[in-house]
RNA sequence: GCCGCCGUAGCUUAGUAGGCUGGAGCGGCCGGCUGUUAACCGGCAGGUCCCAGGUUCGAAUCCUGGCGGCGGCGCCA
């Protein structure tokens, strides 16, 4: 008898041929002599109908007796049935119960807190199973994109001595006997890499210890982030919108059965191509006041802003030159206008808000040096950042894409905790 | 760091102007049913009302503290 998985059966060509499924039990239903099986693989689930008359007794007692989770093996004739979930039907012949499993946990009444102290168990339903399958999709993708236009995969360490961006709070750890921390970013390291391979991205976990609660915070997330040489910022936006569509295609197109589980609209991903629209901050002012978010020059993007924006349009768009206080310190200084540095954000659509964070980086000694001393940081301490720029120095660009944030957005998701198998929140750590 | 909300059976919950024995649905167990769709019908079991202290004749209900969790802001990806 032949091995198969459940999406292979489900058509026309496999009706009156027997075939063997391995899986588990979705959903059982008894009815006298007869018990409906709703069997779920990897790659969907089909009902099997097995009778007491055809299975014996002892068989018929004994499937009757496990609970969903079960796993099983099955075999029997596939059929034609309006009346079965998925259109066919499994007339089993015979049932071998290989995991039995009593009470499970989960059913149909969720709270958000069970379901988290369950995500063990929790990973095998049907909609986590489809965004576990678009995310893969998406790291897939995000690795074509970069293998496909020349940049050489690399590693950062994750055990660092200090601070990339200002402002963000580090995870302190005991390292033998002095402190270390995890990385909230590869950047700097990428950076000091692109003086071997120019190009060069990484996609490694970040760590942030900000006490953030919102839809779209992890403390532990997923970072894609590229470095290249001879980039400059608007260099850097072409990669990464070339990047995107790549990625909303390859969903679109390997992933229709998931997103319509998961119910997304994808009518919004489908207008996704090329060119983004690219605003300039100080446009962006008045574009947030004559849509009725009041902003004024030098304020941050918070929420409101950031959704009430992207809410205006149905593809993502780049926000560039941001003034240069509201940046980090590496943000290079646009010479036409030293007010404002090279940058650029990329806000997802559909108010879901920053995915990329990106830019050309200082590439003069002078300047870093300048910067660092205005913004009251010690050049000792970022001593090897600073001696990139001086041994051949060269202009590049560079970006940090948050990957969950990205799955979230495509995935049509309520919270970026669905983004993820095991979500890390301040208040999370565990299973 | 700031603001708001929640904790009652395995799960989801009703009950809180303090008052008699804390109800229900799902799940579980027992029985029935040959076409079910998160099946249905009958019966049964199941409670530290998050914890500690306080107020009171009397607390699931009010107060204080703690623990656990959820959401939002700020900050970020």
């Amino acid at each position: 008898m032949v091995i198969k998985h459940v999406q292979e059966i489900l058509n026309d060509d496999w009706i009156g041929k027997d075939v063997e499924l391995r899986g588990w039990i979705y959903r059982k239903r008894r009815t006298g002599k007869l018990i409906f099986v709703v069997l779920r693989d990897s790659t969907d689930i089909v009902q099997c109908v097995v009778e007491k008359k055809v299975v014996g007794n002892e068989k018929f007692k004994e499937l009757d007796k496990v609970g969903v989770e079960s796993s099983i093996k099955i075999s029997g004739t596939v059929a034609k049935e309006e009346r079965a979930p998925t259109g066919y039907e499994i007339h089993v012949k015979d049932v071998e119960i290989v995991g039995p499993s009593f009470n499970f946990p989960i059913s149909k009444d969720k709270s958000d807190e069970f379901l988290l102290d369950n995500r063990h168990l929790w990973v095998r339903s049907r909609e986590m199973n489809a965004i576990l399958k678009i995310r893969s999709t998406i790291f897939g993708a995000l690795h074509d994109f970069f293998r496909e236009n020349g940049y050489y995969e690399t590693q950062g360490p994750m055990f660092v001595t200090g601070a990339v961006e200002g402002g963000s709070t580090l995870f302190e750890v005991p390292y033998f006997n002095r402190k270390a921390y995890l990385t909230q970013s590869s950047q700097f390291y990428l950076e000091t890499l692109i003086f071997s391979l120019e190009k060069v991205y990484t996609v490694a976990p970040s760590f942030r210890a900000e006490k953030s609660r919102t839809r779209r915070h992890l403390t532990e997330y997923w970072h894609a982030e590229a470095e290249a040489a001879w980039y400059h910022n608007s260099d850097m936006i072409d990669d990464e919108e070339e990047m995107i569509v790549q990625i909303v295609q390859k969903v679109l197109q390997d992933r229709k059965k998931e997103l319509k589980i998961l119910n997304r609209d994808t009518k919004m991903l489908e207008h996704i191509e090329k060119p983004f629209e690219r605003m300039k901050y100080e446009k962006l002012v008045d574009f947030a006041n004559e849509h009725g978010v009041p902003m004024k020059y030098g304020d941050d993007l918070g929420a409101d802003e950031e959704s009430a924006i992207t809410k205006n349009f149905d593809k993502p768009v780049f926000i560039t030159h941001y003034p240069i206080e509201i940046k980090p310190f590496y943000h290079r200084p646009d010479p036409e206008n030293p007010k404002v540095v090279l940058c650029h954000d990329m806000l997802a659509p559909e108010g879901y808000g920053e995915v990329i964070g990106g830019g050309e980086r200082i590439y003069m000694l002078d300047v870093l040096l300048k910067r660092l001393e205005e913004e009251n940081l010690n050049p000792e301490d970022y001593y090897w950042y600073v001696d990139l720029r001086k041994y051949g120095s060269v202009p590049h660009a560079g970006f940090g894409l948050g990957v969950d944030r990205l799955v979230w957005w495509i995935a049509g998701l309520e919270h970026i905790k669905y983004a993820i198998p095991y979500p890390r929140t301040i208040r999370r750590v565990k299973p």
